[in-house]
DNA sequence: TGACATTACATGTATATACATGTTGGGATC
DNA sequence: GATCCCAACATGTATATACATGTAATGTCA
C-alpha cells in the first residue's frame, strides 16, 4: 500500500528526529556521511543528498573538511520575521521591559478554538505588556500548548520572552499570521496607555513545532508605536542581481 | 583566481536567467534533463540536481513522466501571499469589480520617496477601488515604475489588476511589506463606504523585479471586510484541518 | 471506430566510483 | 621542542549506470 520512504528521506528523518528530540543540540556534530553509510548501508551519494537537503532546509550546517553540525537557529528568520519583541526594542536603542498581566493554566475558549486542539490538552496562558523605555508598545495574549512547553508557566517573562522560551524547545515548522485593525477597547487602552479611539494593529499568530500547535498569540500594538514589517526575497542592490536560486 | 562555477550552478543559472529574462514564462516547459545533458555535456545526475534544486527553490515545477515547467506563481506565494485581490474575492464566491478613481503619469512625492528612486525615472499612478459584490473591500494607491512597466497607464484596470499586469512582466524578486492600522479619513471613508471611525488596515508594499523597484502600493482595507493572512512553512498534520479564522 | 498494447520520453531514486578541496592530528625530522 | 609532511577524514562535485514510476502519443487489432 504505502510505499516505503525513499532512503534519503529516511536519513533526513533520522537526523531531524534526533534534533527534534533534543538528543542533538545546536552546535553538536551530526553523523558524517560515512557514519550514515555504515549505519544504514546506503551509498555516499544518498547520504550526501540527505545531509545537503537538511543544510538547504536550514537545519544543519556543513563545513568542508570538518563535518556537519546542528544549525544554530536560522529557521525562524525565514518565516516572515517572527520578531522577538525584546530584540526589536533593543535594536532601536531603547530599554526593553515586560509586565506580566496574567498567568494561568487556563485559556479562553476563543483562543482554544483558534489553536485547533481538542479536549485533553493542557494550556498555559500568559498576558504580557511589552515596554520600550517604559512605554507600552505591544500587548500579548499568548496561549501555549503545555504538551509542547511543559514549563511555560514557570517562566519569568520579565527576563525571558515567550518567543525565547518556545524557540528553545524546538525548531519552528510553520507559522500562520493574520493582520487586522481594531480599536483597543477600554481595558486594552488603559493598559497600553493610549486613547480608546487610536487604531491598533492586531496580529493573530499560530506556530507549529514538533508536529503540533506550539502556541497561539494575539498581539495588539498601537500603530504609532510599533509596526510589523518584513522583507522577503533578496532586494537587488545588495544581492547583486537575481537571488541565485 | 575565481574558480569557475560548478556545473550544476551553471545549469541553474542558465534556466533561471531564461526565466528572469522573460524568455520562459510561467507554465512554459523548460529544458528536460536530457536537453541539458545534450546542451551542456553533463551527466544526468548533474542536470537532475540542477532542476531539483530549482524546484526546491520554488522556481520550477516538475511532474514525473511529463516534464519541468516554470512555476506558476509559487514565488509570490512564498512571499507572504502577495494576493491578487481579484482572485481572493472570487475564491470567496463573490463577484469582483474595480472602479478606477485616478490615473496619472505623476506620483505623490511621499510615494516617490517610498519607492526609493531618484529623479529621471517615470512613474504611473493608479488609484483603484476593489469591490466584492459591489461592496468596496480595498483601496489601492499604486505607483509603478514605468521603466519596468511602460504600458502601466494603458491598462484597463477594471479587467486586469495591477497585480496581473506587473506579474506578467517579470518574476517577483523581493517584497517589502509594512502593516499599520489607521482611520480612513473622510475621503477614504466615503470611497470605502465605511464610518470614518472604523479602523482600517494599511499595507504598504514595495516589490522588486528585474533588478529594480517595480512598484509601490498603499493598500487600505476596512478590517471587517478584508484580512491579510499568510502561512509559512508546512503545517504538520498534513496540511489540513486548521480552523479558519 | 474503439480498445488496448507498445513505445518514447521524463522524472525519481540508488549505486559505485572518481577526483578535488579542505581540516586535523600524528609522526618523522631537524 | 618546533616544524613540516603526510595520512585520515570530511565534504564538494561529477560521472556512468541501473531500475522504477509515471505520462502521452502511436500503432495495431478486433
Amino acid at each position: 500500500m504505502n510505499d516505503p520512504l525513499p532512503q534519503y528521506q529516511r536519513l533526513k528523518a533520522y537526523v531531524s528526529d534526533e534534533i527534534a528530540a533534543g538528543r542533538l543540540r545546536p552546535g553538536d556534530r551530526i553523523p558524517s556521511e560515512l557514519d550514515l553509510i555504515k549505519r544504514f548501508g546506503v551509498s555516499r551519494m544518498t547520504a550526501n543528498r540527505a545531509l545537503r537537503e537538511l543544510e538547504q532546509a536550514g537545519a544543519v550546517t556543513r563545513v568542508q573538511g570538518v563535518g556537519s553540525f546542528v544549525a544554530a537557529r536560522k529557521t525562524e528568520q525565514a518565516m516572515f520575521e517572527i520578531n522577538n519583541i525584546a530584540e526589536a526594542v533593543r535594536a532601536g536603542g531603547q530599554a526593553y521591559g515586560c509586565r506580566v498581566i496574567h498567568l494561568a493554566a487556563e485559556a479562553e475558549p476563543e483562543m482554544l478554538a483558534f489553536m485547533g486542539l481538542g479536549a485533553g490538552t493542557h494550556y498555559g496562558r500568559a498576558v504580557l505588556l511589552h515596554l520600550a523605555d517604559g512605554v507600552p508598545v505591544q500587548h500579548e495574549d499568548r496561549c501555549a500548548n503545555l504538551a509542547f512547553a511543559p514549563h511555560f508557566l514557570d517562566q519569568d517573562f520579565t527576563c525571558v520572552t515567550p518567543y525565547d522560551h518556545l524557540m528553545a524547545l524546538g525548531p519552528l515548522q510553520a507559522a500562520e499570521q493574520v493582520f487586522e485593525a481594531a480599536l483597543p477597547g477600554p481595558e486594552l487602552a488603559r493598559l497600553l496607555q493610549v486613547p480608546a479611539r487610536l487604531p491598533c494593529i492586531v496580529l493573530r499568530r499560530r506556530t507549529w513545532s514538533m508536529n503540533m500547535v506550539a502556541s497561539a498569540a494575539r498581539i495588539t500594538a498601537p500603530s504609532n508605536r510599533y509596526r510589523f514589517s518584513g522583507v522577503t526575497g533578496a532586494v537587488p542592490p545588495f544581492g547583486l542581481g537575481l537571488p541565485r536560486l
